[in-house]
DNA sequence: ATATATTTTAACCAAATAGTTAACAAAGTA
DNA sequence: TACTTTGTTAACTATTTGGTTAAAATATAT
């Protein structure tokens, strides 16, 4: 019988605990102090393993900036028929983020504070979303005549909002519902088929 | 000729500048010292007028929520038909959130910060959205055959994720899109059409 | 076992920051 | 004018907080 290690590491606890620390509070918001505490160590472990706040914070927010983009971007750069790329990208995307529910609120807190930072020096540009080909395919679409003339600009708008909204807006949605964590669960796994339903007959001919 | 006052008081200069460094940093990301400079003014005024930080804040996050919420409430709950009222919704939201993009992001996410705080106290519940009024209308809608079978909570998340998201998403979108400030808000224009149209293509019959 | 390198901790430091105080200035009032 | 209230400031204080240090504990190599 082979012993399996199943104890984290000590940088793999900060890690955890950062990533919980910085998603909820936001960077300005996060204490060293409670990011140890969180992990079960010394606050000088932190920065032991990671030089400073902000460097420990980058570790966290490029990561969690991983998670939200590229994989909208395969989707949309992908060679799927349009209807198709839509029903992928909601539930792709859902999925993805019924996992992590605070990293789009995250995400776009931190990019909100400082743009220039965040989407100039910290990003290579690769991770950005990049539409052009999504796009250019509505648009052939539109002109083929297989769906309605439509803007392009304000239909990539439309997906993306209807997906990463009900995210950025959880606490609300859930409070004012008054839905408990499954219930919410319940609904954006719905909506994975409800989202694309509602924009392909919107938009078919 | 009359003298008109046009000079700004001194609480008037904290409130804005408050304002201003608030929904920019957020709550914990913003300094006093900051609001005081912006205002123009001494810190230990700011602790004249206001007791505390935590006070100012409260005032300024109080008058964003209610810019945020009352109107959405008065479309919701008033007698229009279902699709005039959809249309008057994203029409008078994006027009009233043009003028204070911010707002939504620095709302969301102070309340996900600590939503118990927020949504309770803080807030008498006649400020939060109260949608039950308009599910019901969407209902009797869809049993009286007038629009097809859809789930009324989901349209109503698409309404407003579609009214609210691309404030929440705006430096993201201007920069993957290379929008300047203009032609973001010329299409934030377009979208008080393009929504109602989009929504109302998929759910009538 | 001994020595060396790595990991972890408690105690400390310096800078940042919310909040206070006491004195001064301006405006209103008798 | 004298006096009181209101508004404003510079300098200061207390606390929070990111970061450091030096020593102790633990693991690793010889």
């Amino acid at each position: 019988m082979v012993k399996i290690k199943t104890e984290k590491t000590t940088e793999e606890k900060i890690l955890a605990a950062a990533k919980k620390v910085f998603i909820s509070k936001g960077m300005s918001g996060a204490r060293m102090q409670d990011i140890a505490d969180e992990a079960g160590i010394n606050k000088a472990l932190l920065h032991y393993y990671f030089r400073s706040k902000e460097k420990l914070f980058e570790v966290i927010f490029l990561e969690a900036a991983q998670k939200l983009f590229p994989k909208i971007n395969s989707i949309f750069e992908s060679d799927m028929p349009l209807f198709q790329k839509i029903e992928h990208f909601s539930e792709e995307y859902i999925t993805v983020m019924a996992e992590n529910p605070y990293l789009p609120l995250f995400v776009l807190n931190e990019i909100n504070q400082d743009p220039e930072t965040f989407l100039n020096k910290i990003w290579g540009k690769q991770n950005l979303p990049r539409p052009q080909k999504f796009l250019e395919q509505i648009e052939k679409e539109v002109r083929k005549g297989t769906i309605k003339k439509v803007s392009p600009l304000h239909l990539l708008m439309n997906l993306i909002s209807l997906s990463v909204f009900p995210f950025v807006a959880k606490s609300m949605i859930q409070f004012t519902l008054g839905l408990d964590e499954l219930q919410y669960r319940a609904i954006m796994e719905q909506r994975k088929k409800e989202i694309p339903k509602f924009i392909i007959d919107s938009i078919k001919k």
